[in-house]
DNA sequence: GACGACTAACCTATCAGTAGGTAGATTGCG
DNA sequence: CGCAATCTACCTACTGATAGGTTAGTCGTC
């Protein structure tokens, strides 16, 4: 049995990616690990503390994969399919990116989770964007890849978004054949 | 003074593009309108009742302001960069496209708000395809018009999420330069 | 025109449930 | 012992929802 600590963070991070953080209390997830609400204060004093330990947990977690992505293929091609896969089976569980989650809620949330959302994204774009200038050679595309980092990124998690509504995928799809589309 | 259900709806409206159908509450909306909550359940006995009558309130003006365009715009490229402005115009306000703020809440929706959002969803991506298709001698691209209307609608939806953490909009210009890159 | 029936639009008062958060006691381990 | 982790017990605030009542206006009929 690993730490409470960590139990609870990983408890909250499948519940907002599934409802939001304004769906998540202290008292479920107390629940769900097996503690009283008070020991989740213990851990997490504030929800805003949990939001920022959460979104940092999660956004080391999506870095990791990158890094995986990058060492296992080797085309540009393949490698921003890889990225739009780690959407698409985002989606499959019937989840939201965490962070696309909680820019929907950013109007209740304090100044320190804006700013961890925001590095968040800022560092996945600069990811894709590196990819292309990396390959830029094997690309055929008008934009410059700031703008493409932004379209691929910005719209799978608008993607995910609109696809889960009705539990297809056709949108995410779409995307994957206009990554194609560009090499 | 407009209709207190017109007035209840359009405060609903504009709070729910602001922080999402789970932070409005019938006490606030009935304080904003200046009557007591009960009187809100008089009109919409359940909050089901107000999100799909919102949606639907929505989906008819995105619609007319759609018509508008294709009224006022005769190019495929004025078109779609009207359609990109409407997304920025949202933004501006600090606010989500209402209908793209309540799939983030998928979750705890029920199955009559669930299907009028993905009539919205299916509707503006259907006039988006229209465009294209109606334009397609004007039109330089290699993926199908399904596939353009699916990207730019989930692609829009995402880009406003996205910038609104920053208080940005340079996810919604890149998208505005891919419009361009089509013609 | 007057009168009863009905309805729309609101009200007060209250409910059970849940939210985030706190104080202080208890437990168990190094 | 001392400290970390967890507990019990509670608070205040707010949620959606309901019951039952009031007011003002409309409508059909004699």
């Amino acid at each position: 049995m690993q730490d409470k600590r960590e139990q609870i963070e990983a408890v909250a991070t499948a519940a907002i990616k599934r409802a939001g953080i304004g769906n998540v209390s202290f008292r479920t997830l107390a629940e769900a690990v097996g503690v009283k609400s008070a020991s989740v204060h213990y851990h997490f004093p504030t929800k805003s503390d949990l939001a920022v330990a959460v979104v940092e947990a999660y956004a080391q977690t999506f870095q990791a994969s990158l890094d995986r992505v990058d060492r296992k293929f080797g085309s540009g091609e393949d490698k921003l399919l890889a990225f739009a896969k780690v959407f698409e089976d985002v989606l499959a569980d019937e989840n939201l990116c965490l962070c696309g989650m909680m820019a929907s809620e950013v109007m209740s949330l304090d100044e320190a989770t804006r700013s961890a959302l925001a590095q968040f994204f800022r560092d996945a774009e600069g990811w894709v964007a590196g990819v292309l200038k990396q390959h830029s050679a094997e690309l055929n595309a008008e934009l410059p890849p700031a703008d493409i980092a932004r379209i691929l990124m910005s719209g799978l998690e608008g993607a995910i978004l609109l696809d889960r509504v009705e539990l297809g995928r056709a949108r995410v799809r779409s995307f994957r054949r206009f990554i194609k589309s560009l090499f």
